[in-house]
DNA sequence: ACACGGTACCATAGCCGGAC
DNA sequence: GTCCGGCTATGGTACCGTGT
């Protein structure tokens, strides 16, 4: 076996099971705990990469709850795995758009335990679930109910995040919402400054603060 | 304490095939 | 030839465990 066949096969075999060999942590089915652990954004153990900002990069869904959601949406329609993705950005909001690097993987994986039934069609695969698949989801249904809210409950603070963002745009001049823009790009690269040089950061915004709060009195 | 290696996870680049 | 959808391969990032 080559080594990228070896490479997807353990990824396929860990990422999609959810059997992680070392720290994996899952709700319900399988697995004992150890480093890390995964579990999803929205999990209790946070997972790998924990205490550091996931919400933007990182993994959202432990591995069983994007089987739950791909199966609640497979139980709605068929799909190709192309339309899972865009599935879930829709569903979100835009918030959760999975890679092809973690779906495909997990469609393999459910295929192999017979959650799902593939249908090839020319190039693509069309995927639906298994009457197996239909089973685990009726037995999983209070949290893949909970996945599906959630999601939606992101998609609507999408919007009202995007709502917001328009309409400083409609009372701010470009020039002001560029300068905004920069300051919250460059506080991104502070994170792991110094304590002396946060500190003297936080100086120098107070002052610019103080000089605005100056400027908005005289006008 | 530090360096290094192994591991997990994701995004992105790029390939392939079909439609136009 | 170009575009697009579907998919795969690979590199980057960050964590933890282990050895020194």
């Amino acid at each position: 076996m080559i080594e990228s066949e070896w490479r997807e096969a353990m990824f396929r075999l860990h990422h999609a099971r959810g059997d992680f060999p070392h720290h994996m942590h899952f709700i319900g089915r399988g697995g004992g705990r150890s480093r890390g652990g995964p579990g999803g954004m929205f999990s209790a153990e946070g997972g790998r990469g924990a205490g550091r900002p996931s919400f933007v990069r990182g993994r959202k869904f432990g591995a069983e709850e994007l089987q739950l959601l791909l199966l609640s949406l497979l139980k709605q329609q068929p799909s190709y795995g192309y339309e899972l993705i865009k599935l879930l950005a829709e569903r979100s909001g835009g918030f959760y758009t999975p890679s092809p690097g973690v779906i495909y993987p997990a469609m393999s994986y459910m295929e192999d335990v017979g959650y799902v039934s593939v249908q090839p069609e020319g190039s693509r695969k069309r995927y639906a679930i298994s009457s197996e698949g239909e089973r685990w989801l009726e037995e999983n249904r209070p949290a893949a109910e909970a996945l599906l809210a959630k999601l939606e409950m992101f998609a609507r603070q999408s919007e009202s995040f995007n709502q917001a963002m328009r309409e400083q745009r409609q009372v701010f001049t470009p020039q002001l919402m560029d300068a905004l823009h920069a300051l919250r790009g460059e506080m991104h690269n502070w994170h792991q400054s110094s304590d002396e040089a946060q500190k003297q950061a936080a100086k120098i915004l107070t002052e610019a603060l103080q000089q605005l709060r100056a400027l908005k009195d005289k006008s």
